[in-house]
RNA sequence: GUGGUCGUAGUUCAAUGGUAGAGCCCCAGAUUGUGAUUCUGGUUGUUGCGGGUUCGAGUCCCGUCGAUCACCCCA
């Protein structure tokens, strides 16, 4: 281990085959559920300029950006959410789509953060966004989207819920108590502390707004404070029977700045307390990123690869869920051929051009080996079928991995024969 | 950014301050055209890196890098 080694930079993942199809479960039931309730891909430069995030992602993201100048002298960053990009992108393109617009995205974002369980500094995110409707009916939508999503995995009733506010009512409050228009994001960044901070810095930081704990917790205990918004919301799905994921919070406000409404979190129902996902509604941020040129009401949320997985693996019957998943799509092919004849390799190589063309997964060892060495390599690659090709080849022999059972064949209708053969159950096992 | 714990073979881990080991994995053979099990044999280390204490450091001390957990924050 003499000189320099090389391995990944912190927060950044290696995916070897298991990791990655690991990861391709969380993509492809993201995929498959946002498609099924009518949202369509889009992807955005995972490198932007950095001024998009400068300006009103507001807070701690600016400390947390991976951002460097390029070889042309830009400042540029890799996104840290794909929020900002999805507004400059809708303010340019939105004309040509009818509203709303119901988009989803799967890729990479970056933060220059510290790696723990459930944080790395590179990480996938599932971002889904309705822009161009005002009204509580798309946060419904989008809200019962992400508790599909939950469902999809294999999550139930129990294992999670939506804690859902709106910061509406929070204005509605400050505004009651005389708290001036430029001090509500200050106070909004208190109440979003409010189980963190300790309770003399809460004191003193309410104190400062005239305003007392006591009140606060007053406030977010009443149901009577929830808005019109989060009634509708509610009403909503509980149309859909989604009525029992979905709970008042109000000491839900949400970190980002540019938060205007409905704010909410998906939440590990047992003690994790860590929100699975999280979004709300963004009203302003296409106007502000397009200098007041396109002005489109949106709602959206995001959902990280890290801390669903986790979840995921906690929970037994979804831990079983991903792991049917990657026993189904574990195998690098279907059918192994075994060359048991080296002079028959020529014709065995033309076996698997014309199994693979005809959409078979095939493979074959690359050199000469011998015969219990190849059929431990197809048992390892998780093939159904061994295809024995050897000296009474253009005779074939096809033998079942899993029974051990054997069949005949010839080269000349060998394809015709695999197809159907995949189709068919292979039959009991005798072992 | 702050703090705790931990860095030994590909991997999981041993080794009262006194010659660096074991399981698993991997490779080969037993078995010349059939997979499990079993048996036999074999490869691999500047003990993360750099200093210090000591007759002697994997072990103790300092630094550094990395991993991990918590805080901060967030997906």
């Amino acid at each position: 281990m003499a000189g320099p080694t090389f391995q990944a930079l912190p927060g950044f993942r290696d995916f070897i085959p298991r990791e990655c199809a690991v990861r391709n479960y969380l993509f492809e039931t993201w995929r498959a559920t946002a498609r099924r309730c009518g949202y369509v891909e889009y992807e955005a430069p995972i490198l932007e300029d950095t001024s998009l995030y400068l300006k009103k992602s507001g807070g701690e993201l600016s400390a947390q950006l991976f951002r460097f100048e390029d070889q042309g002298g830009r400042d540029v960053t890799l996104r840290p959410e794909v929020t900002a990009s999805l507004a400059r992108l809708a303010a340019e393109h939105q004309r040509h789509f009818p509203k709303p617009l119901k988009w989803f995205e799967i890729g990479q974002c970056f933060r220059y953060e510290k790696p723990q369980k459930g944080r790395g500094r590179e990480f996938y995110q599932f971002n889904v966004d309705i822009l161009g409707e005002a009204g509580p009916a798309a946060d419904a939508e989008l809200i019962a989207l992400a508790i599909e999503t939950m469902l999809a995995f294999g999550f139930v009733a129990g294992d999670f819920v939506v804690r859902v506010s709106d910061r509406h009512a929070w204005i509605e409050f400050a505004s009651r108590h005389g708290l001036a228009a430029d001090a509500i994001p200050e106070f909004l960044g208190i109440v979003d502390k409010i189980e963190r901070d300790k309770p003399e810095i809460l004191a003193a930081k309410l104190a400062a707004l005239s305003l007392t704990t006591a009140q606060v917790r007053e406030f977010i205990a009443d149901p009577a404070n929830a808005s019109p918004a989060y009634l509708a919301i509610r009403a909503d799905l509980t149309a859909r029977g989604l009525g029992a994921f979905v709970e008042l919070d109000l000491s839900i406000v949400r970190g980002l700045a540019y938060y205007t409404g409905v704010v909410f979190e998906v939440f590990d129902a047992k003690k994790s307390m860590r929100a699975v996902a999280g979004g709300g509604r963004y009203d302003t941020l296409v106007a502000t990123i397009s200098d007041g040129a396109v002005d489109l009401p949106a709602t959206g949320f995001a959902m990280g690869d890290y801390v669903i997985r986790n979840l995921i693996e906690e929970t037994t019957h979804t831990a079983m869920q991903l792991a049917v998943w990657l026993q189904r799509h574990a195998a690098a092919c279907d059918v192994f051929v075994v060359v048991a004849d080296e002079a028959q390799r020529a014709a065995a190589l033309k076996l698997v051009t014309d199994l693979r063309r005809a959409g078979i997964a095939t493979d074959l060892p690359l050199t000469a080996a011998k015969v219990a060495k190849q059929f431990q390599s197809a048992e390892r690659s998780g093939a159904r079928f061994a295809l024995v090709v050897g000296a009474e080849y253009p005779e074939l022999k096809l033998k079942v991995l899993a029974s051990r059972s054997e069949e005949s064949g010839t080269a000349a209708t060998a394809v015709a024969w695999l197809t159907a053969r995949l189709l068919e159950p292979d039959g009991p096992l005798f072992a």
